[in-house]
DNA sequence: TCATTCTTTCAATTACTTTTGAAAGTTCAG
DNA sequence: CTGAACTTTCAAAAGTAATTGAAAGAATGA
């Protein structure tokens, strides 16, 4: 296979991947892209690669920034701004996990501890199996969010151990 | 809080984090009402109590059940289906987790697998960046095949280990 | 068999999301 | 300052997905 079909191919299928997983297509071709891309992209280049408009690609670079998949990289002696992203796939999945905890999980748990104080009789089976669900839920989020904390937890301190030996 | 408001709030709350991970609102809202319900609905409950079409109903408990994630209740001695929801969230997780692999996660592998394959001079640098990536992100995706393959595993061995207990 | 009760399908509609591109905004060298 | 190079915004248009409801299809039992 040529190396530009092997690309296309993996940018499309990346970004059917992200819409499947509820990020917006674009984004997910934009990161794939820039993934497999030796030096960093401009906007124009990323336009032209990927054939869309200089409004959508600033608005899904700007997102991917925000999620910290994609850093601003500034060329001396350019006006331009270009982009790049993170290559190590590990931590990709670190900072999307970090970034959907915050936004989901953690609203989910307020929500589930104050769904915890419903009124009512025991002896009413609706208010018992509702009981029972939301504190079987309330568990689960828990143990997940404790997952998610340690995972993220040990590819820091991976990261910050490897930063340090670079200096000791 | 009363009963009636706290189910409204979960079913509005579950519907909205099925929403975000791509999963159609209205079929997370049925999970949710049938999970918190202690006995089996039929599609006209369903209808009313979340004030939608027959249509919605049927296609959206149909795919619950493609999931594993509802099963048909026949009442003896009456000719309407009943619905119910496994309530158990674990089993839930494991059974979310074993769709996606296989709906998502088994294709995407097949792809990076032929990705690699790349022709080209590894001294280009583009056919080297892109070779890096695929071979990084097809480790990733084994690893994590890996890691649901054997959560799955575990939760099967727990499930049969308990049936079989109770018919020893 | 037929009438009844319930389930499934599907074309049309409605609601939601993404994308575009022109215009406004910003930055900076000269 | 000024204007060229670049970035950001946003309202309109295009595209996608969910929902409806009426009609067709099955199953049941008298």
């Amino acid at each position: 296979m040529k190396l530009a079909e092997a690309k296309a191919q993996f940018i499309q299928t990346w970004g059917s991947l992200g819409a499947q997983w509820g990020i917006n297509r674009t984004m997910a071709q934009i990161h794939a892209l820039l993934m497999i891309m030796p030096d960093p992209l401009s906007a124009e280049d990323i336009m032209a690669e990927l054939n869309i408009s200089r409004g959508n690609t600033n608005m899904n670079v700007r997102e991917l920034i925000n999620w910290g998949l994609v850093e601003r990289v500034l060329i001396p002696g350019e006006r331009k701004e270009y982009f790049s992203a993170e290559k190590d796939i590990w931590k990709v999945a670190t900072d999307i996990a970090r970034e959907r905890k915050r936004r989901e999980l953690d609203p989910i748990i307020k929500t589930l501890n104050q769904l915890q104080e419903v009124e009512g009789d025991t002896k009413d089976k609706h208010v018992k199996a509702f009981r029972d669900s939301i504190l079987n839920i309330n568990k689960f989020a828990h143990q997940t969010d404790k997952t998610i904390s340690t995972f993220i937890k040990s590819e820091e301190s991976w990261f910050y151990g490897t930063l340090l030996k670079l200096f000791k």
